[in-house]
DNA sequence: GATGAATGAGTGTTCATTCAT
DNA sequence: GATGAATGAACACTCATTCAT
């Protein structure tokens, strides 16, 4: 049964190794531009052994997201589940977690938006899909509770939570992108940081609660 | 002379009706998805006759931004050139232009996100890259201009309006893919105006300078 | 006009100058050896032109039936229009009919077995399937009323028409690919006509109805 | 020993087994469409596990045919060996034995008429085709002596009992071939045994040698 | 003996692009 | 100026076959 155990455990790391390499062909060629072809080259395996591990090229690429997913995830729930930290300090961390997530995978805000953005949906298999949905609404509700949690304490203003995560994830997102562009550009800053930390002590000014009021 | 210029608004016009045809097709069926024969099919055209008008797919994609560039820069100026209005108020009115452009062209963003995501820009004229280029700068100058009113006015918080435009922009085109993608998955409310409002009152907050330290 | 007809018949020519070649190659290689590379080399163009005239592999290789059976539909109608020929001259005619369908295209036999024996079906195109299956209808039909005709004159015995075109039918239809087939591994002596003369002769004493009794 | 016979017999079981399943699947998907995998999923056995038994997918279709015709060897054998049946007798019988045949194995005639159509022989081993050949030699020698009979003893028409074979196997052939497709358009009845029994009967009028003349 | 893993060589099909008319 | 016809260059995906364990 070890010998099993070891067949397993090195099926799921070629299983990982496949997207680690796919991970950086995306991301420098973009979805539609990078071929199994190049996969495979860069990966140092046959195009139909990637096939062996992933039926199609949609489905490989979804598949990037689920890790990084489960990473932010967890994240997310590390801030949620600890009672000790003024809520707060807990969107300052929140923003830490965000950039966490970006720099443990930069390729992951290009996956969500390609997804969301084309209508390839169609070619995953279901069930990965569904892993990825459910995956990416437990990221957005663990974000929305920890608004709701400054909003019954009075510190936020008292709107919806969930309007509050969508701005929050958008501008987030949406930083990504831009500054990477601008990155692109201009190899030589990298305003990502500083730009997403000012963006998050706007944000936080415009959601404290007045005390004067 | 009459003639060569009617001839010349003709040629402009056909240009314009193939953009308005591909912007629709482009919009539903994604970049890569749409063929030229799509495009042709939908504009009553042959293929060989688009490729009079436009070198290539990609540059035809990247003309529609032209456009709508321009309609949003316009706004953005009329902002700027009115100094009856406050200060406060234009950021609400950007919020607006913003929004309008948006209506006016709902394929803008996905463009740009494109144009920002894929490498494809190399196969796009020099001639019209620059132009985008330019366009986008000038509006990117326009709204930090704004800002800068407000920072010299001490009205909001002394940070880099550089800085501050970024972070409108990806605010802007992050709730607008989340929210669109969102929408499809669910046709039946758009919340992107309610909630593009909630996070433009949260950011004005957030740059105002507090009046009582 | 004249030259939107030289076009149409252009485009018809080029459209059969395919036709006659995939015919020749599938004979030679059989449908599923047989690629469209194959057929694109064999016709000096190029594998897309192909694709400009018949959408897939399979329905290219269906419609290669279509004339054959045309062919075939109409030395059967002469048979059943002509009144003068006593109805033992007709089958006999009929024979010769089949023979010279077959010798007009060897390949039919060949390429309806193969949609008789394959699944592949499912891949024509509507239109060209109904097409055949009416084609290959009104041939049965005529061949059946042929054989009513003598079973209405007391020339036949009293058996089920459509049942004798079966066994015609098939006779021929077997005999061509045995014969085929026999003369693929011995190409110096060619059966057919001789044997199914022979088989003729045989049927015809076999449906004839007994004088004496 | 008896280990080593065990061994033996165990291997040909194997062999038979996967023999057993490869039909039913040929017969399903038909044999470009069938995968080796999916054989050996249907057999509950690993891919590389067949290849142990049958050098190539070829090799393991063409073995298909090799005990169908061992069967319909031995059914026509034993006609031949029987001196007491008159020879109109045998001929009725010898309809009985292909039917027999086709109803133990509904593959036989396809595979047949698939490797008489095909060129793919070549990819079969030398001796297995050897095989084959052979036997189909011994089953049309057999068929064909019957024929001999009845023209000695002037019962048949005097034409070259090889002739008539081909005849009669052409006959069968094609008309299972044709009834199974139209079988599978009209699902509900099955005319093969009836038209089959008619096409023996006009067979048999029509190679009777005519008493009165 | 059995098999899981790997792969090479295809294969049908698509599509942006060109060019003669 | 407009277009139908032609094509080359890809590309995702399949599958029979091999081989180390």
């Amino acid at each position: 049964m070890g010998i099993q155990e070891r067949k397993e455990r090195e099926k799921d790391m070629r299983r990982q190794q496949i997207q680690d390499v796919a991970k950086k062909v995306f991301l420098e060629k973009g979805f539609s531009s990078a071929t199994m072809e190049d996969i495979a080259q860069a990966s140092e395996l046959s195009v139909s052994t990637i096939y062996l591990y992933f039926k199609t090229k949609d489905e490989l690429f979804a598949s990037l997201n689920l890790d990084t997913l489960e990473f932010l995830h967890k994240e997310i729930e590390k801030l949620g589940n600890d009672n000790e930290i003024p809520v707060e300090k807990k969107v300052f961390l929140l923003k830490a977690a965000l950039l966490n997530t970006f720099r443990h995978d930069p390729l992951i805000l290009r996956n969500i938006l390609h997804i969301q953005m084309e209508e390839k949906l169609q070619m995953i298999s279901k069930d990965l899909l569904s892993q990825i949905q459910s995956l990416t609404h437990k990221c957005v509700k663990g974000m929305a509770s920890l608004f709701d949690e400054g909003i019954k304490e009075k510190k936020f203003i008292n709107e919806h939570s969930m309007a509050l995560t969508d701005i929050v994830w958008s501008l987030f997102t949406g930083l990504v992108v831009w500054e990477s562009s601008k990155n692109r550009l201009n190899p030589n800053k990298d305003f990502l940081e500083s730009t997403f930390d000012l963006a998050f002590r706007i944000f936080s000014r415009g959601i404290a609660k007045d005390k004067q009021k």
